[in-house]
DNA sequence: CATGCAGAC
DNA sequence: TGTAGTCTGCATG
């Protein structure tokens, strides 16, 4: 816009005027302390603010349910629990494929970056995209102010009064990122896009290929002409379009879309970061990786585990006995996948879309003869887009913040499917209805109205149906025949068909679900492939290929590169110095930035004494096969919670003898009294120890149980907590026949906990409900529902 | 099915 | 003056 010119005339005034002129020394910016302050001090007293300490509360008072649900729970239970979880890690490791190389393409700073690229003028400017309400993004330069995205403009003017806030073009976007992806189909044809800038890749094929290729067909020039030579996507893409050596910045190589993402938001601004097939590899990244990083893991949950002690991956992996007592099934899956270093080594197809919505911010609007007319024109808007891709529905939803941020949804299904602005507002008005009557005499007065459609109907239903048994045995030929090539995930209902809506280009491009944290791989299928792969023929190719790519390093090939903060050319230096420039520019004069998250080490050893009895952290036995034998007996005998207090004691003992002790996998032992399968003793003995990998090795100490006192001739660490994990049940079961001798009534407590632990060992099979701790809610007066079908008869 | 919440970009 | 818009998935009643 116009005013952005002008704006930028000013600078060098603004600039004086601030006494922060001093761009090529790079000494402008502000440090943490006064960055927080400013935003403080403009947050402080809002509406907003109310609102959203009104949220902390409401969180805080969910962790505090939990911790109490946590104090109630018995050492028997978390052993119980332990050996389920285990079971199911050890399932999960067993399934652990490194087959595939997955790359997570990221377009720092995107927007701002293709505006500079547009405008030349704003290159060495503080700039952000967005409006004065809300930035999507920024430069390194604004960001050394504090300018975040999803920062409201006005905050950011505060921050950095000579910013520059260009508005958003999104056909300009949507335009470069389509180059973007042209070259990224290259690599992918099936690639998946996230956004406009951010893609995962599949690569596996390609270097398969890429290994006939001519050497000098796989040589690249960078900027400065030296050569490199790495089989790495970025220097490709570098060569292929240079504009990209700039956009396409932080790229990460991995074995799962997990772990890409994690990586490459590591090595921001400008990372190649690789994680090498290898579980050592994988186990070693995720050890001290704060659980935040991982996507899907946001401010709440953070905060919920951070109270459970948790901060990194490594120590989600050692509650996880805990977790799955707190948290749904759903939930501590994926925290045992994270911990795992587990994610989806295939890239899903996009699903259909689920809902569309149309939603607006405004100043209070409190009339309501407007606030209809605007619900109307909100429909209007929806049908428009929803005509587009010729979808109907039959959910409408309406949404509503007041002005103290406070959100609310209505929604009314009914029997006729809805596509036009006049059906759609039909239901509509009755749900701003029954809520403005709800609110009467007061009116509703309002910052925001959204309308939702959903429930879309599903003319196709029959087809997929169809196709299911026909659609996985091609992905199952499909697997066992090329090895790069991507399994169809199975869903609940049906499977994954190839895409049939009719979608153009649409504008919602970006946001096709793609279940990025999806842990629900068909293990089965992916037990059936990888055995497969790995007597192939082109697997050996692959595995060779792969061994080469380990060694080929990331980051140290030397060349040079333009700080994008203070644009000062760092020459002859390895990328991780690189890095390490560009984040001190970033943490300006003083302080180090946020997103250093406190020194975890600490947090976790302070932590440690919270977590005593929770944390039984031997790794799980890979093989062995817990459905038979007394474990099930176990399973069976819930009921007593009030069991065993030596034993409390015994699994103390185990826990502070426990890992990071490096087996020797190479000795499976038969002294070990679990019955183990051929086939998973020689498997276990090709695989590592599942956690954790890392140099804290105890070499040739006898291993003594702490149950039974027997030393244990393996050296092998999970054999051996195999070993005790059984010896501590025959304990329970013991105990509990002892204890079933002498039973007098149980006390009510125990009662309440039975029901707790058969709801526990229910999840076993079908697997249970969420354990719940939600505040007790103040009730809100409930405005009726009413079905609406009656406007459409 | 309805509602609220968390999370991602 | 002033804190977005779209979408997905989970939990729960």
């Amino acid at each position: 816009m116009d005013n952005t010119k002008e704006k930028n005339n000013c600078k060098d005034d603004l600039l004086l005027r601030m006494g922060l002129n001093d761009n090529k020394a790079g000494m402008e910016g502000l440090d943490k302390e006064k960055i927080n302050k400013i935003i403080m001090d403009a947050t402080k007293g809002s509406r907003f603010y109310g609102n959203e300490l009104k949220k902390e509360k409401q969180v805080n008072q969910r962790i505090e349910s939990m911790m109490q649900q946590k104090a109630q729970i018995t050492s028997q239970q978390l052993r119980k629990a332990q050996l389920q979880v285990d079971r199911l890690a050890m399932d999960l490791e067993r399934n652990r494929n490194l087959n595939n190389t997955i790359v997570h393409v990221d377009m720092d700073a995107f927007y701002a970056a293709v505006e500079m690229r547009d405008n030349p003028e704003l290159k060495d400017k503080p700039i952000a995209v967005g409006s004065m309400s809300m930035l999507s993004t920024s430069n390194y330069h604004a960001r050394r102010f504090g300018v975040r995205a999803a920062m409201p403009g006005f905050i950011a003017k505060r921050l950095c009064p000579q910013l520059i806030i260009v508005p958003p073009n999104f056909d300009k976007y949507r335009a470069v990122s389509k180059e973007v992806k042209e070259i990224l189909a290259e690599y992918d044809p099936n690639f998946m896009a996230v956004s406009l800038d951010e893609a995962y890749l599949n690569i596996t094929q390609h270097l398969e290929e890429r290994q006939s290729w001519p050497e000098d067909k796989r040589r690249y020039f960078s900027k400065t002409g030296n050569p490199i030579k790495i089989d790495s996507l970025t220097f490709d893409l570098a060569a292929s379009n240079f504009y990209l050596l700039r956009l396409v910045k932080p790229t990460s190589i991995a074995p799962n879309t997990m772990l890409a993402k994690v990586c490459s938001d590591k090595n921001k601004p400008n990372g190649q970061y690789q994680i090498p097939p290898s579980r050592k590899a994988v186990m070693d990244f995720i050890k001290d990786l704060p659980i935040r990083k991982v996507s899907g893991i946001g401010k709440v949950t953070e905060k919920m585990l951070m109270a459970l002690g948790i901060v990194t991956c490594m120590e989600l992996y050692q509650q996880r006995a805990l977790l799955s007592l707190l948290f749904s099934e759903t939930s501590w899956h994926y925290f045992l996948h994270i911990a795992l270093g587990l994610g989806s080594t295939n890239l899903a197809r996009d699903g259909e879309r689920k809902s569309m919505s149309v939603e607006r911010t405004f100043s209070e609007i409190s009339n309501t003869e407007e606030q209809y007319s605007l619900c109307q024109e909100l429909c209007t808007e929806l049908a428009h887009d929803l005509q587009k891709e010729g979808l109907k529905g039959r959910t409408v939803t309406v949404k509503l913040k007041n002005v103290d941020f406070e959100v609310k949804t209505r929604a009314s299904t009914v029997l006729s499917t809805l596509s036009t602005a006049e059906e759609i507002f039909a239901v509509a008005k009755e749900l701003l209805r029954t809520e403005v009557n709800a609110a009467s005499p007061h009116p509703l007065r309002l910052r925001l109205m959204g309308v939702r459609i959903s429930t879309f109907s599903n003319k196709d239903a029959k087809k997929h149906q169809q196709r299911g048994i026909i659609g996985f045995l091609q992905a199952g030929q499909r697997a066992l025949s090329s090895p790069g090539c991507s399994v169809d995930r199975i869903d609940k209902t049906e499977f994954v068909k190839p895409s049939e809506i009719p979608h153009k280009k649409s504008f919602f491009d970006k946001k096709r679900s793609e279940r990025l944290s999806n842990h629900q791989d068909t293990p089965r299928c992916e037990v059936v492939n990888q055995r497969a792969l790995q007597t192939s023929q082109p697997f050996r190719a692959f595995r060779k290929m792969r061994e080469s790519l380990e060694t080929s390093e990331n980051s140290n090939n030397c060349q040079t590169f333009t700080c994008p903060v203070c644009f000062r050319e760092q020459e002859g230096v390895s990328l991780e110095a690189f890095n390490e420039h560009v984040d001190a520019c970033l943490d300006g004069p003083s302080t180090s930035e946020d997103s250093k998250m406190p020194s975890y080490s600490q947090a976790s050893s302070t932590a440690a004494g919270q977590k005593e009895d929770a944390s039984h952290s031997i790794p799980p036995c890979e093989h062995c096969d817990y459905e038979d034998g007394e474990v099930e007996s176990v399973d069976g005998a819930d009921g007593a919670e009030t069991v065993g207090q030596s034993l409390t004691a015994v699994s103390a003992d185990t826990t502070g003898s426990n890992h990071s002790k490096e087996e020797h996998s190479d000795a499976p032992d038969q002294s070990c009294p679990i019955p183990l399968a051929n086939e998973a003793v020689r498997m276990l003995s090709e695989q590592e120890s599942i956690w954790p990998c890392t140099d804290d090795v105890v070499t040739g100490q006898a291993l003594v149980c702490p149950v039974c006192n027997l030393e244990q001739k393996t050296s092998d660490l999970t054999l051996f907590n195999v070993h005790v994990d059984i010896c501590l049940n025959k304990g329970i079961i013991q105990e509990l026949r002892n204890n079933e001798a002498n039973s007098v009534s149980q006390p009510k407590e125990s009662s309440r906990s039975a029901g707790r632990l058969q709801k526990a060992a229910g999840r076993t099979k079908r697997l249970g409900q969420r354990t719940k701790w939600s505040t007790s809610k103040k009730t809100k007066p409930q405005s009726p529902r009413h079905t609406l079908d009656v406007f459409f008869k």
